[in-house]
DNA sequence: GCTGCATTTCGAGAAAAGCAATAAGGTTAC
DNA sequence: GTAACCTTATTGCTTTTCTCGAAATGCAGC
């Protein structure tokens, strides 16, 4: 029965108000409104601004902090870090001799070599979960051929990437086997008679499970980029499934479409 | 200088204990292990699969439950709700006439006809920040015509474009009127000259900024699905850059690619 | 050295998270 | 109908986190 704190009628943002600053500050950031380089407002200035005391404006700056967007040193101001938010273009695995086409607004992402490699957990039959059955028309408790990988960048985990296939493509294969695929799959896939045709790719935006949370190593909580990747044959018939969770904030995707 | 509860040396997930719970069951439900009508685990069951305490598990489901995933009926169990993600195919806005392709994967989300409208919210000239500036290879300072729209799905807030259009292409056209647009911005495009030939997009999962929780009406906290849109000419030149703020747990994107 | 700024620390009040146990009432199956 | 199971709501309590205010510390640039 005692008084409400302040007249907020509406429903509001439930996070708490470094998360909410924070988001904020973020934002700035990767819209390239504070680019690389740049120095953040002072803390006396995002005090007034966000209405805020100083620790939990501190608490905001160290979730970007941990994020590796700014660096602070005592003394100075906080500036923009160079955020190496990789922009992926899955067009390019199917085509790679189209991958010169570059655009002005992008950031040197990718073109700069890459510390990136690639470390195969697992491969293993396995009974899929059902939007990856459903997307290998699989029958119901039906298996198929998991190969699960971790994509690392700088050695920071940055990707989990879990592809299946059917048995019936798998069996007495190489992909079977656990072990790296020279060449990658795809050439592979093509040395088999099942050449890569078309791929179809449902991107969206989700809340990281524990179990992603802790083998991307995320930082505060930041969502995740998760593709489910159809690759099908010429026929129209599915070769491989996969799905590939990225760290929200290390990577973007880039697709390209029109009446070509 | 009391004993630490458990032993947890590595970096664990920092998030409290019921949006981790929520977590986990929301990615069952997204990936189809749970599919719509089937009932969850009971919450004792629950109670011990995650170790937590009956009002834990209530509030991880209330979460659900804000999200619109889930029913709970008192004395039966939770059942998985009929969950319309969107699946947006950006391809068939340029190229209708290939809209028939269908995949037998996806649920029927953009098969039954919607019940989207669009709200025109603002139309102005002003600064862009960077990015748009940058996809639009506009001076520093320079300015764009901007036109605001709300997306709104059963007359609930699901989506944020905010479309830019070169002042040079803009100028004396609908596209200043604060008003709709009879066939949508690539019809008047096209008829202005400025052929729509070719989109770039750039997809990325973002923390919702306080401005866009609001707008959104984003329950508990959700990520955000962004998209950057720049739509090109036959020539290379920029006609528009449109940036999308789509709310995570309504929306997907299904971009299609291969060498054809 | 001085100043501005980021950083750290302390205390204290408020809010939220989490557990345990209990009660209430609906659904399902027998 | 009855019984078993289930969800939902309530209460009390402890621990942790959030947030503020204020003061102290340390570094960078002039």
């Amino acid at each position: 029965m005692t008084a409400v704190p302040k007249a907020e009628p509406e429903a509001h943002d439930r996070r708490s108000l470094h998360e909410r600053i924070a988001a904020d500050l973020r934002h700035d950031i990767m819209s390239g409104e504070l680019s690389p380089g740049a120095n953040l407002p002072s803390t006396a200035q995002l005090r007034t601004r966000f209405d805020a005391s100083n620790a939990t404006i501190q608490k905001a700056l160290q979730l970007l902090k941990d994020e590796r967007l700014v660096v602070g040193r005592a003394g100075a101001a906080v500036t923009v870090r160079e955020h190496h938010q990789r922009t992926i273009r899955p067009a390019d695995s199917l085509a790679p001799a189209a991958a010169d086409r570059s655009y002005p607004w992008l950031t040197e992402a990718a073109k700069h070599g890459t510390d990136a490699h690639i470390m195969l957990l697992d491969v293993r039959e396995t009974v899929p979960p059902a939007d990856i059955r459903n997307a290998l028309a699989l029958p119901a408790g039906g298996v198929a051929v998991l190969r699960s990988q971790l994509v690392l960048i700088d050695d920071e985990p940055a990707e989990l990437v879990r592809s299946y296939y059917p048995p019936a493509i798998a069996d007495g294969t190489p992909l079977r086997d656990h072990r790296r695929i020279k060449g990658g799959t795809a050439t592979l896939l093509r040395q088999l008679g099942h050449t890569p045709h078309h791929c179809v790719d449902q991107v969206s935006a989700r809340v990281p499970t524990q179990e992603q949370f802790e083998a991307l190593r995320l930082p505060g909580s930041l969502p995740v980029l998760c593709t489910l990747r159809v690759v099908l044959a010429a026929d129209g018939r599915p070769i491989e499934a996969t799905s590939m969770v990225k760290a929200g904030h290390l990577y973007e995707v880039l697709y390209e479409f029109g009446p070509e």
